[in-house]
DNA sequence: TAGGCTAAACACG
DNA sequence: CGTGTTTAGCCTA
């Protein structure tokens, strides 16, 4: 298997390679104190190109000037020695970080957000439990956590620190709001950040940056205003999308001991974390444009892709796991941030499902097979951790043929 | 037009 | 049924 050609410890390599800015690399351009709309905006559509290589010697390219979610690099600890995640466990690190700058995890010092650490203390983690059960002490309450939600009540509120927090402004609470199905002035309405980037936020504080769905949940009903009806679960279904669709979120299977079963996680990719942010999940439309044009354009069909539609998802998933470590959704997300290096190319069978074709410009994302189940404890976190990284860097992204076929 | 959200169909375990 | 994938429609900036 390519996997352990792959494996090549991207963590060890990446996370906690030498190159690696070091967390004291956090000085970047200050991010407003406040954030707009407007800075929101420009904030994201910065996050794009950036070259992984670059990343390594240079000082971590922000974000964006505005960082304001402090998507911020992973700080060094968090990412373990060089076993990256898994030290992490071991180092028990737990959600809240306890004793963790906040400017790391959080919003970077000094933009007024020190309301983050608050946010970090999610009690959303029971995961935690999973992962983390050999290393204890100071994990957070295993699965103790009440039921998030019962805390959430008591549990900050964006609005409610803002109300407490001089660095956050109310918009800044909304902002981490996912407008609520109900309520949604039009403030509120645009000036929360994506789910992506809750999505983000929420693993980012998460040990090993992974969680499991019911645990993000779990954050989403403790960190925005979800939750509140229990009806309403199109929120789980837009977080099943976003961490489906975009690229700086994947899948990974954890065996959590002997005999269990595997536990699904989802967790930061190694480029979202370097990167320090994720990408927009809205890309995949530009595939989607693309493979009108290249494809058999027919965009329309719906029920009788659906069949397939599933089928290939599985497919997928399968194939993926089975030969294709890497998924091309990692694969979109590096085109996306080094847009313009050559596709080296010149291996793999197992990206030629990409239309991708003209990465032109954007990010032709390409939609779905993205989902690998990495499987943690089987290969061991170096690979899967690594193959992303020597796949990125083996070869560009680009290069895929995508999955326009169908 | 791009990005974001939501709904929904579908597959799989 | 929960989860994951994918498509599509609508909305906002």
């Amino acid at each position: 298997m390519d996997f352990s050609f792959h494996s090549q410890h991207f963590d060890r390599v990446q996370i906690s390679g030498p190159g690696d800015s070091k967390p004291g690399h956090l000085s970047q351009p200050e991010a407003p104190s406040q954030f707009s709309v407007s800075d929101w905006a420009r904030w994201r559509s910065q996050l794009t190109p950036m070259p992984p290589r670059q990343y390594e010697d240079y000082s971590f390219p922000r974000v964006a000037d505005g960082e304001p979610y402090g998507l911020g690099p992973l700080p060094q600890e968090l990412l373990g020695g060089p076993n990256g995640y898994i030290d992490l466990y071991r180092s028990h690190v737990t959600p809240t970080m306890a004793g963790t700058p906040s400017e790391v995890l959080g919003p970077q010092a000094g933009e007024g957000h020190s309301d983050w650490s608050l946010l970090q203390s999610s009690p959303a983690f029971k995961d935690q439990s999973y992962n983390y059960h050999q290393l204890e002490p100071l994990l957070p309450p295993p699965d103790s956590p009440p039921s998030p939600l019962s805390e959430v009540s008591s549990y900050h509120s964006p609005h409610s620190l803002a109300a407490s927090s001089p660095g956050m402004t109310a918009q800044t609470a909304d902002r981490l709001s996912p407008r609520s199905s109900t309520g949604d002035n039009n403030q509120e309405r645009h000036s929360h950040p994506p789910y992506s980037v809750l999505i983000y936020q929420a693993l980012k504080e998460a040990p090993g940056n992974k969680l499991q769905l019911q645990s993000i949940y779990s954050w989403f009903e403790a960190n925005t205003d979800k939750g509140g009806d229990p009806n309403a679960k199109g929120w789980q279904n837009s977080i099943r999308h976003n961490l489906s669709m975009n690229a700086g979120f994947e899948a990974v299977k954890e065996e959590v001991g002997p005999g269990k079963r595997a536990v699904n996680f989802w967790r930061l990719t190694p480029e979202a974390i370097r990167s320090g942010g994720i990408q927009s999940t809205t890309r995949y439309r530009k595939l989607q444009h693309q493979k009108k044009g290249m494809n058999s354009g027919h965009r329309g069909a719906t029920r009788q892709q659906l069949e397939f539609k599933g089928l290939h998802a599985t497919k997928v998933i399968k194939s993926r796991s089975a030969n294709s470590p890497h998924d091309e959704r990692a694969e979109a997300y590096h085109q996306r941030q080094k847009i313009n290096t050559n596709h080296s190319l010149g291996h793999e069978q197992r990206y030629m499902e990409h239309p991708i074709g003209p990465v032109v410009g954007c990010s032709p994302m390409i939609p779905g097979n993205n989902t690998v189940f990495i499987d943690t404890m089987e290969s061991g976190p170096a690979f899967d951790v690594g193959y992303n990284h020597d796949w990125y860097r083996a070869h560009d992204p680009l290069e895929g043929p995508g999955r326009s076929s169908a």
